[in-house]
DNA sequence: ATTACAATACTGGTCAGTCGGTATTGATAG
DNA sequence: CTATCAATACCGACTGACCAGTATTGTAAT
């Protein structure tokens, strides 16, 4: 019996991404995906039960990747809160930067809602900033009424930079001006 | 031949502003458009030479009528830096709150790519916020290494905070929240 | 009668999703 | 080890729906 390919998965995922990084959501069309993934139409509703499904995946997978990626290099346990949110400022950046095409998707939103299992995924991405900059008020070295908002604020501006003149802001620059402008924001 | 009614003109716009404000541009079809204006669908193409051209206008048509607001409020010339940033802030996110449909629009991008014609428009509203910070720059009251970043950032953190949580934050909430934040960040 | 326009039919093109056929794999048995 | 079988992955041509843009028609006002 043939079998699903986790592999084969990845490369459609890869292919969806890159391209809907590119283009919105309709200017994207499937058998574009395939052709990228070199793989037949039929088979995208092998692994996907429909466009929609699809591109929820890619967004879901982008956050678990970016999850993944910022807490094996951020431990929010101990040290400095704004030590953590500087690494936190200069990861998110730096994946960014190498994955371009997934900071468009960050507020993506095809007009239709966002399925809840995006939010939660997203949510997860955002909980890390929140409990960094929380950590902190606690210990009294941060001050911020609302971190939720500031922690919703950070990946906005992230985006915001990337897409300054068509992403031509050095890596290191922007990295110290959003640090900068976060950690005055934020210190006590 | 027909004349040209400014008046319909206006008229279309704002039905295709609702529109492209809750749907995505491939999402909206014009015959709808038509049907909100109370117009033939014929007659759109008499004021617009497409669906792109029309949807070009709505933004550019919308961050003048921003940028008219915001000026009309906002007195660069004198006093508190600190004060026209509060002003900024507060008059943006109003001007937001009033017009919800905007708000999507400030970063749409339809995949193609923005025209030259918006981007100046947008610029125009960015200078308005540049402008203040660095004349608080200048007279050593506020400090930023990058004036331009930090306006950019602005739009985007009143986005961001329009759509946490489905706009759920209070009007006055989320100025308070914002200026604070940029308050605290250019604060010298 | 002429003008202006809404309403609507038409056209050409695009694309999501389906379907029937083929290829590949894992399991079972001899 | 090899042959056979069944399950199902894989494929791409096809279809039906939708829509931008254009052409036509009906009607109301002057």
């Amino acid at each position: 019996m043939q079998t699903l390919d986790e592999n084969k998965r990845k490369k459609i995922i890869a292919a969806a991404g890159k391209l809907f990084g590119k283009k919105d959501y309709h200017s994207v069309c499937l058998s574009e995906i395939a052709a990228e993934a070199k793989v037949g139409k039929g088979t995208l509703y092998v692994y996907f039960k429909s466009k929609e499904d699809l591109f929820s995946s890619v967004r879901i997978e982008g956050y678990m990747d970016m999850y993944r990626y910022l807490s094996k290099n951020i431990d929010t346990e101990s040290g400095d809160p704004l030590e953590h949110l500087h690494k936190i400022i200069s990861e998110t950046v730096k994946y960014c930067y190498r994955n371009k095409s997934i900071f468009k998707l960050l507020r993506a939103g095809t007009g239709t809602k966002m399925k809840p299992e995006i939010k939660k995924t997203r949510k997860k991405v955002l909980e890390l900033t929140r409990s960094v900059i929380e950590s902190g008020v606690e210990k009294g070295i941060l001050c911020d009424s609302k971190p939720a908002y500031t922690a919703n604020y950070l990946l906005d501006v992230v985006r915001s930079g990337l897409s300054y003149s068509d992403g031509q802001i050095p890596q290191d620059e922007l990295i110290e001006h959003i640090y900068n402008f976060f950690s005055r924001a934020l210190k006590k």
